[in-house]
Parts: C-alpha cells; sequence; structure tokens
RNA sequence: GGAGGGGUUCCCGAGCGGUCAAAGGGAGCAGACUGUAAAUCUGCCGGCCAUGCCUUCGAAGGUUCGAAUCCUUCCCCCUCCA
C-alpha cells in the first residue's frame, strides 16, 4: 500500500474540492481500508464517460485498498431529486430497479474491482423506518441550515415554492451514510451540499464524520455544456469501438487534455510529460490516439482498440470504405411507382433525413455511389442493381434493389 | 386582486401587412485544407412524386387581394405593485 502523502496524491487528482484534507489524513494514517460510498440515481442506468468519472475515483481507492460501497438510491429516487424542475417522478416498480440494477452491474465492473464493491440500496434501511423515526431524523436538522443550498436560497428569496419533500432529500442521503458507516463520500460538484449533510448527520449520530471528495462535472464534447445524454454531447461506455474512438478524436486538441486528466488511468507524471512533448512540437493527434486507444480498451479490449485505430486511418487517411455497414434489399415495385431517384434511396435507407437533404448533399458533392462522386440530383437507379451509397465520410450502406 | 412584457423554424434571437421558408448567432451537416471526426475557411441548414406544390411563426377564429405581422377569444410564461 502507498503511504499517506502518496495516496493522498492519487485521491486528490482530478478533484474539486477534498473537505477536509486533515480528517483524510488521519484516516489513512489509521491504516484501516476506508469506506468509501456514492449514490447513484436509480433511473438512469445507460452509462457515459461523464459517470466514469466517479466510478474512476471509486477505482482507484479500490487500487488503495478501500471498500467501495455503490449505493443505488431506490428509495431516493422515489421522491425526485429538488432541482426545482420536476417535483414529482414516477415511482419505479421492485421489478425495474432490479432490472437497472442489473445493467448498471454489467456496466459499472468494467472498471470497478466487482470482488472489492459492495452494491448497496437505501430502501434496505428507509422501506422499513417508521415515520416516527423519519421525523427525528428531520428534527436533526434546521431549515436555515436547509437555505443554504444555493438553489434553495435562490427560491426562497425569489418567492418560488419549495416542496417540504425537497428538504427531506438531502436528509435522506445523508442518513445513507449514516446506516453505511461512510468514512468518504464521492459524488460531483452539484452534490456538494447533500454530502456535506451528511457529514452533519454522522455527527449527530455519534460517528465520525465522512470525508467529502468532489469531482467536476465533465464536459461533453462540444466543450461547453456538461456531458448529458440528452444534449447528444456524450460518449457511451456502451458503443461500439470505432464510435468512442472516432467520438474522442473530434474531441478538441484543447478539451483533450480535461478529458485525459479525468478519464486517463495513467499516472500524471505520463501526462505531464505529453504536455511537455506537445509544447515541444509533437501532434497532439498522437496523443489523443493513444487516449482513445485507452478508453476503448477499457470498454471493450485491446484487439478493438487496435482495429478501431486501424479503421480510423484507413477510412479518413485513405478514404478507404469500411467492411461492416448497414445492408437494405428495397422492393422497388412495391415501393416506387417510377424507377426510384438515388435521393428516395437516401432517405430510405436513413443516411439522410429527408430526400431534400439527400439533394442538399448531391449539390454540396457529399454523395458517392460505389465510390464515384454523384453529381446529378435526378440520378434514378434500376432494379436489380446492387451498389454501395456514402453520405458524407461516416456514413454508408449497402443497398439491393429487387 | 392590479399594472405591464412576452410566446418565431433544434436552441438563442430579429422581423411587426406584400420582396418571409422568415435577419443574425449557436448547434448540426457537407466540402476544402490539414495533423484528426482538432483548428481554420466556404457552403448548406422545413417537406415533397420538385423549375412546381404543401406545411410552419403558442391555439382557434376574423379582417384583407394578401398576415409571423392587424382584430377577437383562449392557453402558457415572465416582471413589477398589493
Amino acid at each position: 500500500m502507498l503511504g499517506v502523502q502518496e495516496s493522498l496524491k492519487v485521491i486528490k487528482r482530478g478533484c474539486q474540492e477534498l473537505l477536509v484534507e486533515q480528517e483524510m489524513a488521519q484516516k489513512l494514517e489509521s491504516g484501516q481500508p476506508l469506506r468509501v460510498k456514492a449514490g447513484f440515481d436509480p433511473t438512469a442506468p445507460d452509462l457515459h464517460l461523464g459517470h466514469t468519472v466517479l466510478l474512476n475515483k471509486m477505482r482507484q481507492f479500490q487500487e488503495l485498498g478501500h471498500h467501495v460501497i455503490f449505493l443505488i438510491g431506490d428509495f431516493t429516487g422515489m421522491i425526485g431529486d429538488p432541482t426545482g424542475k420536476n417535483a414529482t417522478r414516477p415511482p419505479l416498480s421492485r421489478e425495474q430497479i432490479e432490472d437497472n440494477a442489473r445493467t448498471y452491474r454489467d456496466q459499472v465492473f468494467k472498471i470497478l474491482d466487482a470482488s472489492r464493491t459492495e452494491i448497496a440500496f437505501n430502501s434496505t434501511w428507509f422501506d422499513p423506518m417508521p415515520a416516527a423515526d423519519l421525523i427525528r431524523l428531520a428534527a436533526k436538522h434546521t431549515v436555515a441550515r436547509m437555505l443554504e443550498r444555493d438553489d434553495f436560497g435562490k427560491r426562497y428569496r425569489g418567492n418560488q415554492p419549495i416542496a417540504i419533500h425537497e428538504f427531506l432529500y438531502p436528509l435522506v442521503q445523508g442518513y445513507d451514510s449514516v446506516a453505511l458507516r461512510a468514512d468518504v463520500e464521492l459524488g460531483g460538484t452539484d452534490q456538494k451540499f447533500n454530502l456535506l449533510v451528511g457529514r452533519e448527520l454522522q455527527k449527530h449520530y455519534d460517528q465520525q464524520p465522512q470525508c467529502v471528495l468532489t469531482m467536476p462535472l465533465l464536459e461533453g464534447m462540444d466543450g461547453v455544456n456538461k456531458m448529458s445524454k440528452s444534449l447528444g454531447n456524450y460518449v457511451g461506455i456502451n458503443e461500439p469501438p470505432e464510435q468512442i474512438f472516432g467520438k474522442l478524436m473530434s474531441v478538441s486538441d484543447e478539451l483533450m487534455w480535461r478529458y485525459i486528466e479525468l478519464l486517463s488511468f495513467e499516472p500524471m507524471s505520463v501526462v505531464d510529460s505529453w504536455k511537455v512533448e506537445v509544447a515541444a512540437g509533437r501532434n497532439p493527434r498522437d496523443i489523443k490516439v493513444t487516449f482513445a486507444q485507452e478508453i476503448v480498451a477499457r470498454f471493450h479490449d485491446r484487439t478493438a482498440a487496435e482495429k478501431a485505430l486501424a479503421d480510423f486511418e484507413a477510412r479518413f487517411k485513405q478514404g478507404e470504405t469500411p467492411e461492416d455497414m448497414p445492408e437494405h434489399t428495397i422492393n422497388t415495385i412495391e415501393m416506387y411507382a417510377a424507377p426510384p431517384l438515388l435521393t428516395q434511396i437516401l432517405k430510405h435507407v436513413g443516411l439522410t433525413a429527408s430526400t431534400s437533404e439527400a439533394m442538399r448533399m448531391i449539390e454540396q458533392g457529399g454523395v458517392k455511389l460505389n465510390g464515384e462522386r454523384v453529381s446529378d440530383k435526378g440520378l434514378t437507379l434500376a432494379k436489380g442493381e446492387q451498389f454501395i451509397v456514402q453520405v458524407g465520410k461516416r456514413k454508408f450502406a449497402r443497398v439491393k434493389l429487387i
């Protein structure tokens, strides 16, 4: 095991804030494996790289010999996170929760060491909790403290409604730390308040307060908004290798460093030397390739990473067509009255959203038929033909007309 | 309860009777270039059986040769006063 100082260094990598560092050092000094908790929403088990920032940190704790608890907030999920937007959320059934938990496991253990991870559900202690106990729990915190939370404070001052149950959310989450006797809790920066409530509650229950480690929210590929599925700027960990590789290559040279800091397992000393090399004139592309391969290998394997690179080079440097592409067989007679236009085919197989778009693509020189650029917008195709169509550099389809 | 301001194409945001499929920006897409699906530059950015036709400016009606623009009713947001 590493010494306390070295451990601290690993723990602090990429983190936003560590409260309180002194206490953390003391806990590490005890030599006991720490109980490290992180809570997850039971509703959205489709993980992207943004989520893995936290998971990576958990893994680092495991590597340092600590005990990691992956807490699924199935009870909390019934309350709905107090974002002020949607006060209610449809409650999940037991079955759905089990289902989601299974999906989580499949994905999470690509990063975490399964043998050293405890999966917990907070319904375990909240379902049987009598109302009286919940009220006692609520008695341990004051409204004034709650209003310290930025968004509660703002809403209160701005005369925006705050439902009582929203106040319970931080309490419930905080109590999880009591129930689990957590030594450390990890979360995104947006969770800071909730994590701190955990500290307070633990004191009330005569426990050592947990240390709080917040991680930044990873920006999406646009480099501006945080990574999220709804914004479409995400890299999903279940995506195919070429997809992950390509998306990471499309990250700007600037943003690349941020990704590396938060997502790569390379030690910082190596990363620092990369920075020196690039400053001295090395092509940032090389670094990006190395990094993208590391990530692909993590969620698939080394071979897939090699192949993704080879594919990428062939496609974008040599302009080759890939081996695998969607295939479509179209019954010309049933579908069209006259011999179909290429534009109609493009729309039909989904390479363009509309025939209008297909026409524009042809005008701009973005369409290839069997590798030849198409310039005729009115090009028709006859029954019996087989061909490969391409739109842009990335979209292909093999089509057969019968 | 009172007084105002507003809802425009994926997002922000102009337009305020015809020349509006609607300025500008962002996002996205294509092309060029390159060091890459970076950066930069150029173009595109409602739909269709496509030199024309159809649908769109919160909703429904109305005025008009003609409406995103004017009128009526309705729905929804925001600000201020009480």
